[in-house]
DNA sequence: ATAGGGTTAG
């Protein structure tokens, strides 16, 4: 019975034959709004009829899930007149699927005091809740419980608990569970592949699925997606294959996900042929799609296809989410492509996505690496959320562009605003330092950083700190710090000393250096290039032809010169004594008048950084036609006075450039950005930000 | 009525 004061009551039945039920199911499953609820809720309570356990189950998870009510969802169940175990599992099931999955256990705890049992549904529920909060406590005491209850036997149970150990990284409980049951199915397997692959053991998970794959269980598409994650962990390009053929042999369903996991898979494990392939034959592709693609092929470095992926993305007429911008940013900020980093932030903003977390730092990234340190700077300070990686960008990227100081300032600020550095950060505080020549600071930082930091430094800061010292000309100090380090120092290590013997000359210790780097690989050209460069330096020029043919004996192939420049949206790129380009001639004719206007105003070139033990004129024609120059001379001859030239070199500029592209800025005017291998040059009025210390 | 799905940086 119903007074008039108190709210009406829902009775539940099981009575499925009123006609209006299919209805008011189709009305919950298509429900999009409170209104709409609201209206439902009130057909129910005047229609005893429609008061059945399946319509008050998906009245609650409507309520719970789709739009999130949780109050609403608790009134609602209040009304309910002695409800049974079912009407608290649905409860439980929908706060354990919604933003709050806390409530999901604070309601079975009311549910306990009302004196009901669990049964095998309501602990798979918990269980997903406890997942979704990482409480390993409440996960643990649902586990006895069952095992009271005599449910953990029960595999829906089993395979919840083992999903639950495993989230919360307790791999060992999850194996334990699944090595005593008695029942195993796919979910199981499954599960325990997972949890080894989300706690960082892709080879345990193949192990597993190894194991499962002898037994009479067929993997599907779920399991598969999983298992070619570990693969991509492990980029093992002959297990890939293998695992492509169980696909193709046992004829699992390749959806949409599997396809994107096996593109995904190709492309870590370094067989670009194969995931083009795989991708060009797919019927349809969605936004992820796109995205491993432009990812994968951003990781292996392939950077203009990973931008000529994007332009047939926005060709198919596909929308870009922020992961495919992360991509582009990346692959800009590698090529130095300034101008589609630009429309990137310009769509950025148009899509009202805030410039913060992922995409700010990308921002940042790609402005400091296209040579726009201001502008990175200003997405910088505009962020609100900004983490470990904004901060190590930004202080990259000023170590970069030679801002030595502000670099360390920023790196003040971290520990103000309470941001604990990585080792990342201190690689970038530790080239600040190098590049500015701040000799005292670099050994303090490095020392603070496991005294203060308790980071342990890896080759990489060791080899920052060779440079560091080398480069400042501390060579015996550095020769030494090599010899105290810890672990054993590898080609970069002793290539920053090699560098550092070029800067001061020091020609019997090079010679040593390039025995052992020689040693350790054989095959690398710029061992000999720098050294040929030191006996060069030395006017050692027999010496250094001897080196140049020793290369030649080796038939060592050397990385050619390379330069871009971009110039309205178009990259054009030049190599060592380039002639493709449409403009070649009058190139040619700009880079002569440049060399006269030089020589009238005093300048002489470097020609020992020729190398070439050839006369004089034909070491300077050499050098004419290094890439940058023929970049520059283009940049001068395609954009109106004033306009800055931005340049991006794979290799280090020499000195002759060097010292050329000075004299360009203050006889044409230019500003010109140089990015070279190491660090950028912004060379203006005749001297450079490097101020001649690189 | 219940459990397992791919891509995200310095």
């Amino acid at each position: 019975m119903t007074s008039s004061l108190s709210p009406p009551a829902i009775t539940p039945s099981y009575d499925f034959n009123s006609p209006q039920l299919p209805f008011i199911l189709h009305r919950l499953e298509c429900c999009k709004s409170m209104e709409e609820l609201k209206q439902i809720h009130a057909c129910i309570i005047k229609a005893r009829p429609l008061q059945t356990q399946l319509v008050l189950d998906k009245f609650l998870s409507c309520a719970l899930s789709t739009l999130g009510s949780l109050d609403y969802a608790q009134s609602f169940f209040s009304q309910i007149r002695n409800p049974n175990l079912y009407a608290y599992n649905a409860v439980i099931r929908g706060f354990s699927r919604s933003k709050n999955p806390m409530q999901s256990l604070l309601f079975y705890g009311e549910m306990l005091e009302k004196g009901f049992c669990p049964d095998n549904f309501t602990i798979p529920f918990l269980l997903k809740a406890c997942a979704e909060l990482r409480t390993l406590r409440e996960g643990e005491g649902i586990h006895s419980q069952s095992i009271k209850n005599g449910l953990v036997w029960d595999v829906y149970v089993r395979n919840t608990l083992m999903r639950m150990y495993a989230v919360c990284g307790v791999t060992g409980a999850a194996q334990k569970l699944f090595d005593e049951s008695c029942h195993r199915d796919l979910v199981s397997w499954t599960t325990l592949i997972q949890g080894y692959v989300e706690n960082g053991f892709p080879g345990q998970a193949i192990q597993v699925f190894l194991e499962m794959s002898m037994t009479k269980l067929k993997a599907d598409g779920k399991t598969m997606v999983i298992v070619l994650s570990a693969c991509s962990e492990l980029g093992d390009l002959d297990l890939c294959r293998k695992i492509h053929s169980y696909i193709q042999d046992n004829k699992v369903y390749l959806d949409l996900f599997v396809e994107n996991a096996l593109v995904d898979m190709y492309l870590k494990c370094g067989d670009i042929d194969s995931a083009c392939r795989l991708f060009n034959s797919m019927p349809k592709k969605n936004v992820v799609s796109w995205n491993s693609m432009i990812l994968g092929l951003t990781q292996q470095g392939e950077f203009k296809e990973a931008l000529l992926v994007f332009r047939s993305m926005q060709r198919d007429g596909a929308e870009p989410d922020d992961v495919t911008l992360v991509g582009v940013l990346n692959s800009c900020a590698n090529l130095g492509v300034l101008e589609l980093g630009k429309w990137v932030h310009a769509y950025v903003d148009r899509k009202g996505i805030r410039a913060d977390g992922f995409i700010g730092n990308a921002l940042v990234d790609m402005y400091a690496k296209c040579g726009s340190i201001d502008q990175a700077f200003g997405v910088f300070k505009n962020m609100q959320h900004r983490d470990v990686y904004s901060y190590t960008s930004m202080i990259a990227g000023l170590a970069m562009h030679g801002e030595g100081e502000r670099a360390l300032d920023l790196f003040s600020e971290m520990s103000r605003v309470g941001m604990k550095p990585d080792e990342v950060t201190f690689i970038g505080i530790l080239t600040a330092c190098s590049h500015v020549g701040l000799v005292e600071e670099g050994r303090q930082y490095f020392e603070d950083m496991s005294r203060v930091y308790k980071l342990k430094p890896q080759i990489e800061h060791y080899g920052c700190m060779v440079d560091l010292l080398g480069r400042a000309g501390f060579i015996s100090e550095a020769e030494e710090f090599i010899r105290k380090m810890p672990i054993e120092p590898d080609a970069f290590v002793w290539g920053a000393l090699l560098g550092a013997c070029r800067i001061h000359g020091k020609v019997e210790l090079g010679e040593r250096i390039m025995k052992k780097l020689v040693e350790i690989e054989p095959e690398k050209d710029g061992t000999f290039v720098l050294m040929s460069n030191i006996y060069a330096s030395a006017n050692r020029w027999r010496d250094a032809v001897k080196v140049r043919k020793a290369m030649k004996e080796r038939k060592m192939k050397k990385i050619p010169g390379c330069s871009l420049i971009e110039l309205n949206g178009m990259v054009h790129e030049f190599r060592k004594g380039d002639k493709s380009h449409p403009k070649t001639k009058e190139i040619y004719k700009m880079l002569d008048e440049i060399m006269s206007r030089l020589r009238q105003e005093g300048y002489v070139a470097h020609t020992m950084s020729a190398l070439l033990d050839v006369a004089e004129e034909e070491k300077e024609h050499a050098l004419c036609h290094h890439s940058e120059r023929l970049a520059i001379a283009f940049g001068l001859i395609s954009t109106s006075p004033g306009t800055p030239l931005r340049i991006v070199k794979n290799l280090r500029v020499c000195s002759d450039c060097h010292s050329v592209t000075k004299f360009i800025s203050k006889v044409f005017r230019r500003e010109i950005i140089v990015r070279d291998r190491n660090r950028f040059h912004h060379f203006r009025g005749g001297s450079c930000s490097c101020k001649d210390f690189w």
